[in-house]
DNA sequence: CTGTTAGCGCTTTCAT
DNA sequence: ATGAAAGCGCTAACAG
């Protein structure tokens, strides 16, 4: 009754031939308007579902996919993106896609700036962009307007921007539950020390801002008293931050909690292990290898992730599926928030 | 270089047509030792990894599969596994799979005694058993044994079996991670509400007793100072948990957490909420529907999710893929453990 | 036992 | 502009 529907029945019914369907389904053009619109109406009235395995299958053309995130390495947040995205490849193994990675230095705002000038220039069919400079991104994002290449956005968006859609956690929402989770476990009115990225020559980091809004936002309409203190924090010289804790921790005796809204929290931990801190809480975020660490051995109580892998995964696959059949797409797609704990680490699952 | 290997690839390097390669990739037979071997020596030399979705494309042959889980209505638990095997049937369209459900009453041995005894006599090509009664379970399988039908577990698994495969929490885990969960947001040494399920006639349950196990272990080797208080509660009589309810927090006037270690807490978060006791916290589990809407509101605090879709769709694909392929199998399937709060409830995936 | 062939749903080339 | 036909990787029926 119900039987699936497949281009052969699409054609019969409109009187036309399989090729023609897919032409226009695909809309490669050479079709009459007559054809076309026969075609159209079946379509509209027919529960027609493509199947992307067995298109691919005789897929010929090439798709050119550019790719651009900072610079990771193995373990790293960014390297879980790129994981996933490779992870749809796999999964789509006979579409031919090309796929060019353009990597930038995110504490270096020149070095973005160039990776971006080359994107601009680069013959592609489309690209996911994983974002941290906010003015250069508008930059880039406004010349593939111009030039009409779709573009997705991965880890968090850009307003000004008009991508086909984005993958990201509600970063507002991150830090609200970062704030539940560490007043939950803090005694009622407790200190809370939270890392504060020093970010060198850029106001950006657009996802830490939403977040600290949350987390602050949070805490004023529960009318907690906590005091949030802010710890100094720096990525591009870790050699400071040593210091940094240490001259926090001279400064506060009593912490009983600790957020990290970036993916360094391990450094925090480090520190706590090795000076027999083992009564503060921590809350970080990611499940980079050395965080795992941490939350394996007990210096991290809970883990955020922001499923990098699936934000990856769905990029991809929602390119493709737009590119191939002009699938339509749903702009705004908030990822799930993980929470982990020692107990639950070993079974979180990336693939 | 390292191109993709297909069938007609290895009957050229085997010396033989596609038509023996496939024969020998399904166990179909009719093939001589000469030309097995060829191909299998082959086969372990390339890695090839047939395509699925092209085979199901060809593939002409019925899998007759059942499915015997308790009965379960619109957003509790058990639907959610059977989502996740339609997941896996609607992601594999193409395969013909006459996919059959039977259902037990989960509070009545003798419902299930009859049902697993049609199941018995059920011709099928595999089994996918969510259980709940111990004895009747090893029996069933004893019988699938004997007819050489796998069989694979799912919710939980019964260690005298011999499954093909099982997906499941790692139910004592599940214990220690409420533990922990637990004492973190309660003060120190508080007095914890458990819910005590009171199953009529079966002494068995043993996802339970492995739950309050790990919760026990990890209270102990913290030398936790909580003291456990059970809460009588009846699911076959729900009219009776009220009075439960009242006796209970009569007797007991500081507890500051319960948690329940069945899906059913959001009539114990109920209870709470309509008799303003709004500052007990409630750890729970499965994300039931109104579980779910309990979150929302703020009267569960802590969900545990155990991804009932993922354990049905793998425990489907699995199978799908071992009896087309014979692809190995990894027997002990252990599934993430989700923790839902209020902030992340709106976006979790089931799919 | 084994190679050949047709065909699954879809795309693309090639005549018309 | 359009239908027919070939072919993607794979399976299954068929003819030896």
């Amino acid at each position: 009754m119900d039987k699936k529907i497949r281009i052969k029945d699409i054609a019969r019914m409109a009187g036309v031939s399989a090729g023609t369907v897919d032409r226009v389904l695909h809309n490669r053009g050479n079709v009459s308007d007559d054809a076309r619109i026969a075609v159209e109406k079946i379509i509209e009235q027919v529960d027609y579902r493509p199947n992307m395995h067995v298109s691919s299958l005789s897929l010929k053309r090439r798709y050119k996919i550019a790719v651009t995130t900072p610079q990771y390495s193995s373990g790293a947040y960014w390297e879980s993106i790129h994981n996933g995205i490779k992870h749809t490849l796999d999964e789509y193994e006979n579409i031919k896609v090309e796929y060019h990675v353009f990597t930038y230095n995110q504490y270096d705002i020149y070095s973005c700036r160039e990776v971006f000038e080359k994107i601009s220039r680069f013959e592609m069919d489309a690209l996911i962009i994983g974002t941290t400079f906010r003015e250069e991104t508008i930059k880039l994002c406004s010349k593939m307007d111009e030039r009409q290449i779709p573009y997705i956005f991965v880890d968090s968006s850009v307003d000004e921007c008009k991508p086909l859609a984005f993958f990201s956690a509600d970063h507002y929402m991150v830090g609200r539950l970062i704030a539940n989770l560490i007043t939950s476990i803090t005694p009622k009115g407790s200190n809370i020390g939270l890392l504060q990225a020093v970010r060198t020559g850029d106001s950006s980091a657009y996802t830490t801002i939403l977040r600290k809004k949350g987390f602050t936002d949070y805490l004023s309409e529960m009318k907690s008293m906590n005091q949030v203190l802010k710890i100094p924090f720096s990525v591009s010289q870790p050699e400071d931050n040593e210091r940094h804790l240490s001259h926090f921790f001279k400064n506060h005796k009593n912490v009983p909690g600790i957020v990290v809204m970036n993916s360094r929290g391990s450094i925090v931990s480090d520190y706590l292990y090795n000076n027999n801190m083992d009564n503060v809480k921590m809350i970080c975020m990611d499940l980079t290898t050395p965080n795992i660490e941490a939350v394996k051995k007990g210096h991290i109580d809970l883990l955020i992730g922001q499923g990098p892998e699936y934000q990856g995964f769905y990029a991809m696959k929602t390119l493709l599926e737009y590119l191939i059949f002009k699938k339509p797409v749903t702009i705004q797609n908030f990822v799930q928030l993980d929470i982990i704990t020692k107990e639950t680490v070993d079974y979180y699952k990336s693939f």
